[in-house]
DNA sequence: ACCGTTTCTTGTTCTGCATCAAGCTTAATC
DNA sequence: GATTAAGCTTGATGCAGAACAAGAAACGGT
């Protein structure tokens, strides 16, 4: 069977090459993590000491306002990263919460090791430019949806963005993750179905 | 005095470490351009075929909507680069216009000479990653502000975290950069200084 | 298989901000 | 420096979606 670090690198092989060598050499840097179901990854006010690529299972991050409501400012899954990438990069204290929603394995990189990594293997330093330029495409995407777009067309998009996830996900994470509420999703969900029917 | 070419340079500098040599060779990459105020960089539909680098000056992206109302994604001025980064790493049609604020001048990097650049200098490598992981730090903080606040947060965030735009760019403009129309931000405005005084 | 918790639905009320309107002020442009 | 456009203010009205409420359904853990 395929191991963490195999998918990991497989992940990694789509946007570089990478020889076997490095793999090895790679595999040091990384550590092994389980988490159950609400398990945290990360509270707020920690320090973000690690990106962690999702193996499997899926996470989500969120903050938590003065209201005691929580707004997910991500989902992510097998194949993604995740983190407090602000309070990682500048060792900051962490604003969000990122807690597993499922059962889920990660591969983390410390700080301290991402540094190592991108220092000893130049090649790195271009998959992580590249991974970080498709992330700041989908930044920008859903940033104008949120600042253009009725609740109904963020819905909708999302639903052809990510036509399986609510299967995976509870309607009140997508809700959140949309900046709606559920109630509101749930009246969404009913037009959609009514419509179509 | 100072050409384009340095302050580019300069700004590389801080995050890179380049060498005269290096910046010899990098000049030919990059293409000057000057823009009037309301003159267009980039339209929709059309291809985003460069990063540009603002040497002086103030640019808007924008996209409008149906209703023909105007959504900025994006204020940049001096050593910021703007493009429609989607349409630019992947070469499919702009979703965004790109506009002169202020009278502008910009150093112009074209797809092809990126990826060049990118394949000869491999210590450009490190200064986009470094680059896209600065940007994408300020995106995740401006979606989470623009799911979690209200108009009056949005607004105290933005003058505080630009305190002196204000004087450069029209009100309208802020208002239309934080999903609010020049109205909200209007009364906003005169309920904080009704307040401070 | 059961029980407790989480999630979803549906109705009602409320409110923050948009929209519409119109006069005023400031700033570009010739 | 006159003219025209751009930007700002203030008031009145409307509405999308939040908030509140309460019951129903689905799910997970033991």
């Amino acid at each position: 069977m395929e191991s963490a670090l195999d998918v990991l690198f497989t992940h990694i092989g789509q946007k570089i090459q990478l020889l076997e060598s490095d793999k090895a050499a790679l595999s040091d840097f990384f550590k092994l993590r389980a988490l159950k179901r609400r398990q945290y990854l990360l509270q707020e006010g920690d320090l973000c000491k690690y990106l962690s690529f999702i193996i499997d299972g899926l996470l989500k991050s969120f903050t938590i306002d003065d209201k005691g409501n929580e707004h997910i400012s991500l989902l992510a899954w097998e194949g993604w990263w995740i983190s407090d990438f602000e309070s990682f990069v500048k060792q900051t204290q962490a604003k969000l919460y990122i807690e597993a929603v499922e059962p889920t394995t990660v591969l983390m990189l410390s700080k301290d090791n991402y540094e190592l990594l991108l220092e000893q293997f130049p090649i790195m330093e271009r998959y992580f430019r590249i991974l970080y330029q498709n992330s700041l495409t989908r930044k920008d995407s859903r940033l104008i949806s949120s600042n253009t777009h009725s609740a109904e067309e963020k819905f909708k998009l999302f639903m052809e963005t990510y036509p399986t996830l609510h299967q995976r996900v509870p309607q009140n994470l997508i809700a959140s993750y949309l900046g709606l509420t559920a109630e509101t999703v749930s009246r969404l969900k009913k037009k959609r179905f009514d419509q179509d029917s």
